[in-house]
Parts: C-alpha cells; sequence; structure tokens
RNA sequence: GUCGGAAUGGCGGAAUGGUAGACGCCGCGGACUUAAAAUCCGCUGAGUGAAGACUCGUACGGGUUCAAGUCCCGUUUCCGACACCA
C-alpha cells in the first residue's frame, strides 16, 4: 500500500482511485529534473526523428487538438526507446505572426513580451501532458539566435539567384492604414471593419520557388506519406503538357502565341483571347474599340484574384476589333480581350476552342461566336447544337490532313508538324508560381539586404554630419531615394540582423512597412556612405521552413547545426501534424530543404520520409470545435478531472489517429476507470510463482498486439487489447510477477505516469524509460486448441474445437460429425468440403 | 466540376476474403450502502420463440467466390482540399 491510498485525508481520491494528480506531477519532475529524455547519441545504435509540427504559441494555450498528435508521437517515441533507439524528439515554437502584433497595436504591448507569456503558457500545458520531449532543444523562432539562420539561409537564396524583388499587388487598405494578408481581406473588404481594399502594386520579395517544379514534383513518388497530401502537391505544382501555338495577328503586328494542351483542337478554334494584362492588348486594340478594350481592362485590374477566379461569375470579354490567321487553314479568327484568360499562366493568351473546352464553350454561347467540331467519340460528328463542350479524347473530325486521327496519335503528329513550320512547339507549363516573400509587418525577420542611398543624380548620398532621420527627410522630400537595383546582401558575419526595439507597430498610414519609420535602424553609413535596410520582413512559413534541422543543434553559433549532428539524424523518419499544412508549409519546406541539399548543407533530396496527419477532433455535437459554436474543450479541465494518462489513452482510444472524429467526455470515465482498475490490480499479492497457461497466453499475444499496434500508430486497437488483458487478470487471485512486469512496460509509453509509479512499486529504482521492451514467445502467442467454425451452404452452422494443428481430412471428419453440423447435412448431398486447417471448414451440400 | 477520404449497434469504433460488432461509452438488472456516488457482477444489433434455435443485418443496386464489411462494376450521401491554370 501506498501513502496516498492509507492517507484519511486523500480518502477523496482513494475512494475514485489513485491520486493521479500526485502521482503525474512526481514524474513529471522527476523526468524534467534528470532530463530522462535527452536524446542520447551512440553511433552504434539505430536512430529515430520524430517531429511533431511546433505550434504557434496563440494566446488561447493548447486545445484538444494539439496534445492528440503530441500523445500519438509520445507513445512512438517511448516506444522506439525501449526498443533499442535513440531518439530525436523536440518541441518549439512558431512564434512570429500576426496576433501577436495585432496584439500589440491594440494594447501597446510589445510583441516579445505577448510571445514570451504565450510560449511559457503552452510549455507548461505541454509539459501537464508528460511527453517525452527533448527540452534541452527548444526553439523558438522569434529567439535572434534562430533567425540568424533563417536569415542566412534566406542570403544563400539570395546568392543562387533564388531571392529577387519584383512588382506585385498587395491588398492595401486605406481606412486601416496598412496592408493586409490575403486572409485578412474578404470580398474586397477588411476583415475587420469591412473596409474597402486595393490592389497596389508594390516591391516585393520573391523566391523562385518555380525552379524547384520538376524536382518538388518528382520527389513526392519516394516519400511515405498520405495519397491525399500527395495529390495535393502534385495539382498545386501543377505540371501541364502541351504546346504553344503562334497565331499570326493581321495588320502586320507580328504572332500572337498561345498554350494548349489540346494541340489536337487547333482546327476548332474559332476565336483567340487574351488576358486583360497581355502585353499586346494595347497593340492590337483598333482606334474603334480602344475606349471599350481600355474600360474593360481597368476594371479587370482593380478586380481582386478571388472576384475574377470566382467559377459562378458569368463570363465577359471584349472584341480589340483585330483578327488573327489561323495557322493551318488561313482564316480570319477574332481576337477577345477577357478575363477569363489569366495573365500569370502561359503565354497569357489562348486559342477558343468552343466545341472543346466548357469555359470556351460558355463564353462563345454568351458572345455568339461559332463553335466547331473537331473530336468525337467515333470521329463522326455529334448532334448539333452542342448542349455542352466534348472534352475528352476520341477521334479527329474536320482537321485536314490530321481527320480520322485519335487525339494521343493527333498532338505527336501536330507536335512535329508545328515544328517543322516553325509555327510551335510542344511545352511543358506550371501552375505553382513563384512565392511572395515579403510581409509589410513587424512581427518577423527582418530581410537581411540592404541598399544605397542616393541623390537625384544616381550619386552615393555622402555621410556629411546627417542623421538618420535627416536621411528619412531627404528621402520623403525627395532629395535622395533608394536605390532598388542594387540590393546588397547584410554579411553573415554581421547576422542576425537584429529587429530593433520599437513601441511603434502602429501602421504607417501608407503601404510601407512598419520598421520603415525605425529610422536609426533603417539607415546607416558605410565607408562614408548612407544605405537604408529593407524593411519588409519574412512571412511566417520562414522559420517553420527549418526548424527541424535547429533541433538537430539548437546552440551551435557557427552553424545553423554541425554536420556531426545532421549526418547522424536526419531525414525525419516520421513527422505528424495537422492536414491543413498539407500544401504550404510542407512544399516549402520541402523547397528549402532541396536548396540546403544543393548548398551541400544537408544530403537527403528530402526532408520528412514519413508523414502523418492526425485527424480533426470536432465538438462533442459533432461540428468543428469554435468559440462562436460554444462546443470547445479545455484540456486543462480535463487534466484537472481525470488526469493525464487518461487524457491521453483517451485521445488514442477515441479511433484511428487519422480519422476525424468527435470529443465524447463521458468516454474519459472509460479510461480512467480502465487506469484505476490498473491501479486496483496492484492491490492484488505480486507473487513469484509462474503464471497459468492461459494468463501467459494472453500476455504473450498482447506484447505482441502492442508492439505491432504502436509501430503502426494504431494506438487505439493497442489501448483495446490492454483493456482485454486487464480484464483477465482481474479474474486472478494474485498477480505473478512475470505477468506484472511486462504488463507495466507495454503500458507504459501510454499512460507513463502511472507505469513509473506501478515499476516503482514493483522495487525498481530506475525509470522504465528505458528499459527492454518485453520479448513475447511466438510460441505463447498461438493456441493450443481452436474453435473452427463451420459453415453449411455459406451459412455459419456450428463450431468445433480441435488441436491447432488437426490435419484437414480430421478437421473435416470432425467437422462433418458435429450434431450441429449434422443437422443440415442430414438428406442432403455433401457436393463439396473445403478445409482451411486452422481457420474454416466449408460444407457445400444439395 | 476535379482530386483525396469515408459510410458497420443508441454512440466512438474493431475485424490477414474465413465465427461481424473486439474494446469502450450510454442504458438496463443485480450486489454492497440507511441512501446516493464510487466500486463489483451480469445483460445489452433487430426480429421470432418458453427454450433449443431460427431469420434478418456492415449506405444502395449488381457481380466474382464454397465464403464478401473486406475484391470488382455502378449509384447515393457525407467530410476534406482544389477550383476559369487553357
Amino acid at each position: 500500500m501506498t501513502a496516498e491510498s492509507t492517507n484519511p485525508d486523500n480518502h477523496e481520491t482513494h475512494r475514485h482511485g489513485y491520486d493521479f494528480a500526485a502521482v503525474e506531477a512526481k514524474w513529471q519532475r522527476h523526468w524534467l529534473a534528470g532530463a530522462i529524455f535527452a536524446a542520447r547519441n551512440d553511433a552504434a545504435r539505430r536512430k529515430a526523428y520524430v517531429l511533431d509540427m511546433f505550434p504557434y504559441p496563440s494566446g488561447a494555450g493548447l486545445h484538444v487538438g494539439h496534445p492528440e498528435g503530441y500523445t500519438a508521437t509520445d507513445i512512438y517515441c517511448r516506444y522506439l526507446r525501449m526498443t533499442g533507439h535513440d531518439v530525436l524528439h523536440p518541441m518549439g515554437w512558431d512564434a512570429f505572426g500576426l496576433p501577436a502584433e495585432q496584439y500589440a497595436i491594440k494594447t501597446g504591448t510589445h510583441p516579445a513580451i505577448t510571445t514570451r507569456a504565450n510560449v511559457a503558457t503552452f510549455r507548461k500545458q505541454i509539459q501537464a501532458l508528460g511527453f517525452s520531449y527533448d527540452w534541452n532543444r527548444e526553439v523558438d523562432t522569434t529567439d535572434p539566435g534562430y533567425y540568424k539562420w533563417t536569415q542566412w539561409i534566406f542570403l544563400q537564396l539570395f546568392k543562387r539567384g533564388l531571392a529577387y524583388t519584383a512588382e506585385v499587388p498587395v491588398n492595401w487598405c486605406p481606412a486601416l492604414g496598412t496592408v493586409l494578408a490575403n486572409e485578412e481581406v474578404i470580398d474586397g473588404k477588411s476583415e475587420r471593419g469591412a473596409h474597402p481594399v486595393v490592389r497596389m502594386p508594390m516591391r516585393q520579395w520573391m523566391l523562385r520557388i518555380t525552379a524547384y517544379a520538376e524536382r518538388l514534383l518528382g520527389d513526392l513518388d519516394g516519400l511515405q506519406w498520405p495519397e491525399g497530401i500527395k495529390a495535393q502537391q502534385r495539382t498545386w505544382i501543377g505540371r501541364s503538357e502541351g504546346a504553344e501555338v503562334d497565331f499570326a495577328i493581321e495588320g502586320g503586328l507580328g504572332v500572337l502565341r498561345v498554350y494548349t494542351t489540346r494541340p489536337d483542337t487547333l482546327f476548332g478554334s474559332t476565336y483567340m483571347v487574351v488576358a486583360p494584362e497581355h502585353p499586346l492588348v494595347e497593340a492590337m486594340t483598333t482606334d474603334d474599340r480602344r475606349g471599350e478594350v481600355q474600360a474593360y481592362v481597368a476594371a479587370a485590374r482593380s478586380r481582386s484574384d478571388r472576384e475574377r477566379t470566382d467559377d459562378s461569375r458569368q463570363k465577359t470579354g471584349v472584341f480589340c476589333g483585330r483578327m488573327a490567321i489561323h495557322p493551318c487553314t488561313g482564316a480570319p479568327i477574332p481576337i477577345w480581350v477577357a478575363d477569363y484568360v489569366l495573365g500569370g499562366y502561359g503565354t497569357g493568351a489562348i486559342m477558343a476552342v468552343p466545341a472543346h473546352d466548357s469555359r470556351d464553350f460558355a463564353f462563345a454561347r454568351a458572345y455568339e461566336l461559332p463553335i466547331r467540331q473537331v473530336v468525337s467519340p467515333t470521329g463522326q460528328p455529334l448532334p448539333e447544337p452542342l448542349q455542352a463542350a466534348y472534352t475528352d479524347d476520341g477521334v479527329a473530325l474536320d482537321s485536314g490532313p490530321f481527320t480520322g486521327l485519335p487525339t494521343a496519335q493527333f498532338k505527336r503528329a501536330i507536335a512535329a508538324w508545328l515544328v517543322e513550320r516553325g509555327l510551335g512547339e510542344p511545352k511543358v507549363h506550371w501552375k505553382l508560381r513563384d512565392w511572395v516573400f515579403s510581409r509589410q509587418r513587424y512581427w518577423g525577420e527582418p530581410i537581411p539586404i540592404f541598399y544605397p542611398v542616393v541623390e537625384r543624380d544616381g550619386t552615393a548620398l555622402q555621410h556629411g554630419q546627417l542623421q538618420p532621420s535627416d536621411v528619412a527627410q531627404l528621402i520623403a522630400q525627395g532629395a535622395a531615394r533608394l536605390d532598388y537595383e542594387r540590393p546588397m546582401p547584410v554579411p553573415e558575419t554581421e547576422l542576425p540582423l537584429r529587429l530593433p526595439q520599437t513601441d511603434d507597430f502602429a501602421p504607417t498610414g501608407n503601404p510601407e512597412p512598419p520598421l520603415a519609420k525605425c529610422h536609426a535602424w533603417r539607415y546607416f553609413t558605410q565607408q562614408g556612405a548612407w544605405y537604408a535596410r529593407e524593411t519588409n520582413t519574412m512571412p511566417q512559413w520562414a522559420g517553420s521552413c527549418w526548424y527541424y534541422l535547429r533541433y538537430l543543434d539548437p546552440n551551435n553559433e557557427a552553424a545553423l547545426a554541425s554536420p556531426e549532428a545532421i549526418a547522424r539524424w536526419l531525414p525525419v523518419d516520421l513527422y505528424v501534424g495537422g492536414a491543413e499544412h498539407a500544401v504550404l508549409h510542407l512544399l516549402y519546406a520541402r523547397f528549402w530543404h532541396k536548396v540546403l541539399f544543393d548548398c551541400g548543407v544537408v544530403h537527403q533530396a528530402e526532408p520528412f520520409q514519413r508523414l502523418v496527419n492526425q485527424g480533426m477532433i470536432l465538438g462533442e455535437d459533432g461540428e468543428k470545435m469554435s468559440k462562436s459554436r460554444g462546443n470547445v474543450i479545455n484540456p486543462d479541465a480535463m487534466l484537472q478531472v481525470f488526469g493525464a494518462d487518461a487524457f491521453r489513452l483517451y485521445e488514442m482510444f477515441m479511433g484511428p489517429l487519422e480519422a476525424v472524429k468527435p470529443w465524447a467526455t463521458a468516454g474519459l470515465h472509460g479510461t480512467r476507470r480502465f487506469l484505476n482498475r490498473v491501479w486496483a490490480l496492484f492491490d492484488k499479492p505480486v507473487v513469484d510463482a509462474p503464471a497459468d497457461d492461459a494468463t501467459l497466453r494472453a500476455l504473450h499475444k498482447t506484447i505482441a498486439k502492442v508492439g505491432d499496434d504502436t509501430r503502426e500508430l494504431r494506438l487505439n486497437t493497442a489501448i483495446a487489447a490492454m483493456m482485454a488483458l486487464l480484464n483477465d487478470l482481474v479474474r486472478l487471485p494474485n498477480l505473478p510477477r512475470s505477468v506484472a512486469e511486462p504488463f507495466v512496460l507495454i503500458l507504459a509509453p501510454y499512460a507513463p505516469h502511472l507505469s513509473e509509479e506501478l515499476w516503482e512499486r514493483l522495487g525498481h529504482c530506475a525509470s522504465l524509460a528505458w528499459q527492454p521492451w518485453p520479448a513475447h514467445d511466438p510460441a505463447l502467442c498461438v493456441d493450443d486448441t481452436v474453435e473452427i467454425p463451420v459453415q453449411v451452404n455459406g451459412k455459419l452452422r456450428g463450431k468445433v474445437v480441435v488441436a491447432k494443428d488437426t490435419a484437414a481430412a480430421e478437421l473435416e471428419r470432425v467437422a462433418l460429425a458435429d450434431p450441429q453440423v449434422a443437422k443440415w447435412t442430414a438428406d442432403k448431398v455433401v457436393a463439396k468440403v473445403i478445409v482451411v486447417p486452422g481457420r474454416m471448414v466449408s460444407v457445400v451440400v444439395k
């Protein structure tokens, strides 16, 4: 008996089982104080790098979704330690981001202070769940020691020509005086206050992720990732094979180049469309159409991407007045300007084939343009008028020399034909765009770039007696400007480029970032000349792109991680997190990893070998948890009532890790009861006598199953198996040590606090965290006798109990002799008997 | 629309093509208690039956097989992602 259960002051907890609050606090202290889970590093042992997607430490604290993935990886890691692995299992904070900055603007509290407080809350909450993280490796993306290396990676990108600036539209909200992120803009209005938002071009940093499109696509094949995530990334990258074709523009205006994936429908092209931003729009527009076209282009420009791509919108466009010459038939076809063609994809111009493209079909219908069939399933035209575009492959018709060719052959033939005549060529295009990398925000990593300050005539602004604020004034007055054509990298030795301390996070009132107001930080002299720092900061994705590398060697000041640590731990063997990061985070991180691979920093092409998405936990009403629905479950409250072990167990017992599943607090009573029953089991005398055969078999089967299930992350069925074993053990008069010890050990990854306590009670002084996983005896995992179902004409009619290795002939004899079976075979002719020894007997009668 | 996933008792879920519903929740009955809670024992897919037992049953319609929740074809519904990318 322990002190808890005999202490009269503790009768409350005794009645409900053991004092889990005391036990859990005790072991959490013990693990932390002894750094029990510091990653061991012995090159002779197998390594495992198990990673959770690190959280953004929001002010709201942990929700029940966070511990779902964390518990799964914790169980897995504890299992791996017991099976002889060196395990790297770290945790950290993705702490740059919008909410802290918005809070700062509202309250004046510096984001660093908010962040520190939130991190402390998160750490405490996570530790209260007893996870076996190596806390010596905690990282925080807002720590200058961390973002020094985020900036360093940016410089590598810059040096390789993968970071560049371009004029890109941003969402500028004049009423709020700030630039908004896409997700802060809803239907062209600001999320807060519903003020109008205008799109205006601004100089932005871009990352050339498109240069890696081919590799980002190809390398997906070798990854152990959910099919859905791979499919999403493939779609996002959007490789498309087709051809570019030149159409001559009437009036000697050169050629209009289009991209199509269906060059086989070339003969069906009855008009052309260029995007409103196409460079030739101006030149192609005839004078009588100019007013109309200009108005259309202006209207299109003011529309947001979202509006323009709204599917339900009626297609619009204007005829520019000019005709193109069909390269095959020589027929003149009209050139239209319409915003259903996107400027940023392909060549920004298409040949419209209304008979075989649903968008062109809709447009042709609306503007009464001709529709010409050139493909059909059989090569015979479908009845006209067509009700919809026929977009499948088929056989060509009315296509000159190509008539009668199946689509695939046609595509090959026309490609050669186009190349031969210099009219076009096969071409691959990608949907993936370069990554807009700058944000007009304070709370992010400063981009380590600066520009010369020059006078009106372009000569360097000399130091003189100027102060930074004077320089700012000169620029404001137009007497000086930044030479954005000459971006210069901050020397690596000067990293980190720290965020300036400031209390002024308020929007600037113009599209410039808040850092533009930090004159003393922004303007500096070097060899007598003035320079100005970049004032855009990096997006939140930056820090999360490479954090898995910093964990390897978090305090290294000379490199982002030592070559030894990189060689030892990479790649990440298991990465667990939410599916909401299917595309962006996982694609960006893969991109950076490949760049670092090309830099020779890392040695695998891919960072994350195996990926698992935990399913969302819904509210008790089956709806997504949200404050407005009032169905949010607070994990702290659950821990208070049920304890960490019961909470962990419940989250895993709810169902498969990947599944979306509703919360049910009632279910926690089940896991709480289970743990109490385990505790009560040890009230039985622990004896050194051997266990009976049935118990031994049940134990060994359970050890095998829990091991298998844990490796496969089928944690729900592993728990069910341990519950079933307990149901057997409680019936025993006493508890053989040879059963008690393995049982505690297999339970340990799942309910580590209780297990440590029981392990100690069994007389062990060291933590069980590094105990070997109990071995199971395969001979004890099968029964000597088995119950064999007997089917007659496919229906279960009887069961016979036989020795497990009963031969087929004997099994058949016993089965047919069984009275229950005989009842169904009497008066019938046995036509066939299928015997699967050890499994079942199936009798066919007539 | 496209892509990915799912559909099994009152609920969460389990089932290498081979005894559907393990395990748990809820519920019901019983023991203990002055009583309740907690705990322990038992029952718990639907239907027929006194019982032995039988019939039906894994979204729907077909098919393959001695045997289908599981494999194949088609349909419906739900969830998630993408969505004018030519």
